[in-house]
DNA sequence: CAAGTATATGCCAAGCGAGGCATACTCAAC
DNA sequence: GTTGAGTATGCCTCGCTTGGCATATACTTG
C-alpha cells in the first residue's frame, strides 16, 4: 500500500499522530481513538506493511513506534505545490512590502 | 473529500502534476494519462470539489489549472514528520562529521 | 497446566470509490 | 436550426476497504 493510501484514512492518520509523541502500545491506541481493539489492530497492519511503524515484543504487549521514512515519498510529491504556494506568499510580501514602503516615505 | 483522500489516487495525482506544467484542456489530459474522458471528467469534478482545480471555460473547452492552497493541509500534517526524518539526517550527518574528523586528526 | 491478559486473525456485511458505457449538455460554425 | 466537437452526468457493476464479532494466538502468573 503506497504512503498516499495509507495516510488517506483519518484513523490511520490519528494513530501517526499519537505514536509521533511516543510509542504506544495497542491497548493505549485504543483507550485514545474509540474503536474497537481488532479494527485497530488491523490498521497497525497496514501501517505496518508500509513501513511507517515498527513493533517491539514487550511480554504479551506490542508496543509499536514510528519510521517516518516512508513518508518521506509524500513530502517529495509534494515539494513542487510547496514551491508554488510559497511562491505566492512571496509575492505577497514583496506587495505588502511595497504598499507600506509607500505608506512611509 | 480530504486532501488526503484527493490525492489517494494515482490518476488524480497524475492530473495534478500534469496540471502544475501548465493548465490543460480536457482533452489534453485524456489523451495523457491512458483513461476514458467519463473517468477523467469525474477525477476533475473531485479535484474541483476539494478546490484544488479551477475551470475557465474556452468555447466547448473546459481549461483546467490547478490551486495548490488546499494541498497547504497535507503539508501541515505532514511538517511534524519531516522534522523528525530531519533530524534523523542531522544525526546521520554529526555521525559522518565525527568519523572524518577522526579519520584525518 | 490453568487461567488471565494482550493482541492478531478470520469471516461477514455494509459502504464507497473507480471505471465503462450511454447519454445529456454546451457552445461554435455553417 | 442542424451538425459536430468537447465535456459532464447517470446508471450499473465490480472490487476494495472498513468495522464488528467471534475466535485464535502469544505470553505471564500462579
Amino acid at each position: 500500500m503506497s504512503p498516499f493510501t495509507v495516510i488517506a484514512d483519518p484513523h490511520r492518520r490519528a494513530i501517526l499522530d499519537l505514536l509521533r509523541e511516543r510509542e504506544r502500545a495497542v491497548g493505549e491506541l485504543v483507550e485514545s481513538l474509540d474503536l474497537a481493539q481488532p479494527a485497530v489492530s488491523k490498521h497497525l497492519r497496514v501501517l505496518r506493511d508500509a513501513g511507517v511503524v515498527h513493533v517491539r515484543i514487550d511480554a504479551q504487549r506490542r508496543v509499536y513506534r514510528i519510521d517516518p521514512g516512508p513518508l518521506h515519498e509524500l513530502d517529495e510529491w509534494l515539494a513542487p505545490y510547496r514551491a508554488m504556494w510559497n511562491a505566492s506568499l512571496d509575492a505577497l510580501e514583496r506587495e505588502l512590502d511595497q504598499m507600506t514602503t509607500k505608506e512611509t516615505p
